[in-house]
DNA sequence: ATGAAAGCGCTAACAT
DNA sequence: ATGTTAGCGCTTTCAT
């Protein structure tokens, strides 16, 4: 593979002359451009951008990482940060957790021997490590969807007390007053947000007495195996508010399965939609985060603090949700 | 960042000796080691991959180029990759061509200049630029899903004229005699492939002159026109085989809007499962493509390539499809 | 407008 | 078992 130094002599300038050609910086008269450029294409020249990093320390290239990467949420997100980041010139590492803080800190290390220039991140947990590390190392974070007590750094996500809040509160509108809530992990803060939203809205019509709790995880079989068990409760709740999107669609399997009707024997809302492309029928009340400007804005938070243009205090950015009213939650509000 | 110089001179050593520790390559001493060790944790020293990959001129990367990321079977395919690539200590760039033959050359660039060991490849189209400048950078390419004529590699795939007939035989077996086929792209082999095997099908049983044959794109937006197109012709097909499964959603979509019922009026059966995390109602009759392994032996080929075990001629790979009735192909054979 | 020298952090090759 | 030397390909810095 031909290096700089190949073209340089190819062209009969020296490296430097090729440099400036190939990153358009410094003064090039225009015969010499012409030349070294014909020397390129004729070499079939393609720089090392291990060399190039090596040197300028920097890399210009982001890391994603995310928590569950076969979650359509997360991978809107991720082409929301991937259309970002290529506008600017950047390349995208994606790295997935499967909510494991282990694998979390061990993706840190990795991004860092490979010295992106910073990170997005969905924390798997509440504690700070894996940002700690970052930061200690000179790499700019950015949290997205969940954030983390006691630390400092730009984020960007949705109210999710606010989204569980008007979900669960339609929900009361219709009339039900045993409403139960499925959520995910402990520690992760959209799972206890949304609960905290749930309650929110439960205290507000003075029911707050009638709450059914369950932690979880944010995945199908989570969602399938709690909705067995809080069917099985003593009265059982005439309606359901899952925390996430995977969990609906195990809630909706459980009830097929046990011959439970929805909307017609239990009422059903949940959080985050799934791509049009992806279902037939949207049939689920949701609370649709806007997840392709999430990750468009997370990036643009993360390449202003890389150039320098972002002020020194850290940016929270919240986005607003919407609420989408369909048919598992019953006959529409007038 | 502490480099390699300042643990070398905090464990009294030479920097080849750190080295020698952190990559367990030649002899060093039990009692330097942990000295060297020691350092390593007290100055939190990270290796800097740019260098090592300039030095040894290997990065322990691959990257995997889609054509549509937002397909859960591809997604799968990517957690075969990705699974077996860090089993060996590989990392993995993912990119993503939305069928765009420019911007898989793009990338072809881009992962030259990242100094790849080895590329995994779907095509975005039957010609071989990308896979020739690959080669002329002598970068090892494995071709997954699609093919592309005269060009050495290794490859992997299914039989996807195989699958198409027997999905067409069986719609032939309920009674079927006018079968539709809604296909993808002219010039990518899958989608001219799924036909070949639905023409057999049809020749087989003596109805080579009901052919109906559509090509589009492998999306849900080209399914649905397709669709409607499809039941405009006189008289209409009883049955139709959708050759990716985003077409399938994309036809019964349009069969909700347009009343038409599956498989009541019309019987349905397409190309490649989907996940179960992300159906209520499996319902569509597939033939299902071992995703997840067909990107594990991918990676796995693409890795003895570059250790040398493999043989000097490619090798294909083609793995068995599974074709799964369900209710839209109608009734189930005895 | 162009170039020379130096060095980024690491490891291959060759000592000892 | 450990170290020395050199250099991967590029860009920064400082000339001219």
């Amino acid at each position: 593979m031909a290096t700089i130094h190949d073209v340089a002599k190819h062209a009969g300038v020296a490296p430097i002359t090729v440099s400036r050609v190939i990153n358009n910086s410094g003064y090039v008269s225009r015969a010499t451009r012409e030349r070294v450029e014909r020397a390129v294409v004729e070499l079939g020249y393609v720089p090392n951008m291990l060399a190039r990093g090596l040197r300028s320390k920097r890399t210009n290239t982001l890391a994603l990482v995310m928590t569950d990467i076969t979650n359509p949420f997360f991978t809107v997100i991720a082409r929301g940060v991937e259309d970002a980041a290529r506008k600017s010139g950047y390349s995208v590492i994606y790295c997935n957790t499967d909510e494991s803080e282990t694998e979390e800190f061990k993706y840190a290390q990795i991004l860092a021997q490979k010295q992106v220039d910073g990170v997005i991140l969905v924390p798997a947990c509440s504690k700070s490590k894996s940002v700690e590390f970052f930061q200690s190392n000179d790499i700019p974070v950015v949290l997205i969807d969940r954030s983390i007590p006691d630390v400092e750094t730009d984020a960007v996500r949705c109210d999710s007390v606010s989204g569980a809040y008007q979900l669960v509160k339609l929900l009361l509108a219709l009339g039900h007053t045993r409403i139960a809530v499925i959520s995910g992990p402990r520690g992760v803060s959209t799972a206890e947000d949304r609960i905290d939203g749930y309650r929110l809205a439960l205290a507000d019509a003075g029911l707050g007495e009638n709450e059914q709790i369950f932690y979880g995880s944010f995945t199908q079989v989570s969602g399938y195996d709690l909705a067995v068990k809080v069917m099985k409760q003593i009265p059982p709740p005439t309606a359901l508010f899952c925390a996430n999107n995977f969990i609906s669609i195990g809630v909706l399997k459980a009830f097929r399965d046990i011959r439970i009707r929805v909307p017609e024997d239990v009422a059903l809302a949940g959080f985050d939609d799934l791509p049009v492309n992806l279902v037939v029928d949207p049939f689920i009340t949701v609370a649709a985060q806007p997840a392709y400007e999430m990750g468009q804005r997370a990036t643009e938070l993360l390449l202003e603090r890389l150039t320098g243009e972002a002020p020194d205090e850290c940016q929270q950015v919240i986005l607003p949700i919407e609420i989408i009213t369909r048919k598992s939650s019953g006959q529409a509000i007038v």
